[in-house]
DNA sequence: TGTACATCAGTGAACGCGCGTTCACTGATGTAC
DNA sequence: TGTACATCAGTGAACGCGCGTTCACTGATGTAC
């Protein structure tokens, strides 16, 4: 059956979507070409009609989850003071939501050790993502210039990448809970000062 | 040929620190039982002898991992004066030594999100080993009390761990140091105050 | 406007490779006598 | 002390499953005339 022009771009993003949560919730290996297929509704067959193979698939669906998860954040940090808004993706970085569910959430948080094993051609494209998402939401970042808001960057993402990994790596949810709230009292203190503000779910 | 009572405890011991590396190195999945085998002399038939399956073989040498990283670093900390004892580790942590030899270092670094996916009794087993870890690594960590000192890890090596993790994500070897470099200035500034101190090497 | 044809997204069975696991066997050394 | 036997760490070939990839085919729709 021949198709539409655009429905291949669309098929294609359908698949995309749907991988890069399955990659972020089971990590690249075990996750079955086939069933990425099914879920987008189609059959193993017709894959390689939109990529090259499975690396090709992880690098793709890697850069849209970084892409996704940047601009769902700096759209709800934008809705907000930009005093606040730091304040709010940290809540929400270190939140039981995301924790719970890292197919919805970083990639770095849910597939960054993978990430840091890819190949070298895979990693410069994904590189570029990381450099993306940090522009993103570059606004949210405190400092004058935007070397020091890159550097805040640079620093409280992967942290907070860490905290969110480590804690899901603890097998009680006790821990889990105990760490994702030292890295939000931590890092909300060392990045957005002192003075309370409104919580994850009121800037929603 | 039958062995010496001990032999056959200090070859489970060899597949261990060689089943270690591997897995820092080259992830979960690309380690083949056969090749830790071989690395460690021996071959692929007798690796049943001392494991029922590669996952127990994954669980210990994470677990094994865990321990000997912090074990080296408390002893080196140990030998100088308990003020610079974190900077010293902070130092190390974040070090090129260790962005550039995963094989070697913190496996929270070099499979923690991988570690996030691991069968519940698997997670049983590595929190026990990431509590020693903390435990070792507590007379670094400033507080009066227990409490804010586990506090204070809970937030600094998952953040580390997570800093070094992305380094090692980006491609190229200039944002590699960047993202160390910042971590490494953050941290040592928040966790041991502005004093310079010594250098990471001196500190050997 | 109608018709024949070409295209190509999608199908699903089959292939084949790689790797975890099994298994029958080996032979050096501990142990019983 | 010497001898026969049992043990069991280690060997390496073979097995078999799972999954990525291939391939011949389908058939709806765009296009040429």
């Amino acid at each position: 059956m021949r198709y539409a022009s655009a429905h291949k771009q669309r098929t294609r993003e359908r698949i995309l979507v749907e991988a890069g949560r399955q990659f972020r919730k089971k990590g690249g290996e075990a996750v079955r070409v086939a069933d990425v297929m099914q879920a987008a509704g189609l059959t193993i067959g017709g894959f390689y009609k939109h990529f090259a193979d499975k690396d090709e698939l992880f690098q793709e669906a890697v850069m849209g989850a970084l892409e996704e998860v940047a601009a769902r954040w700096s759209a709800a940090a934008g809705r907000v003071s930009r005093a606040e808004a730091l304040r709010g993706v940290i809540r929400e970085y270190l939140s039981e939501g995301h924790l719970e569910h890292p197919e919805l959430g970083c990639a770095l948080a849910a597939m960054g050790t993978e990430m840091a094993r890819m190949p070298a051609a895979m990693k410069q494209a994904v590189s570029g993502a990381l450099d993306a998402y940090a522009e993103r939401l570059d606004f949210v970042m405190p400092g004058e210039t935007a070397e020091e808001r890159r550097e805040g960057f640079l620093v409280l993402f992967p942290s907070m990448a860490g905290c969110l990994m480590t804690a899901r790596a603890y097998a009680s949810q006790e821990r889990q809970r105990q760490v994702l709230e030292a890295g939000r009292k931590y890092f909300e203190k060392a990045f957005c000062g002192e003075e309370p503000g409104k919580s994850a779910e009121e800037l929603q």
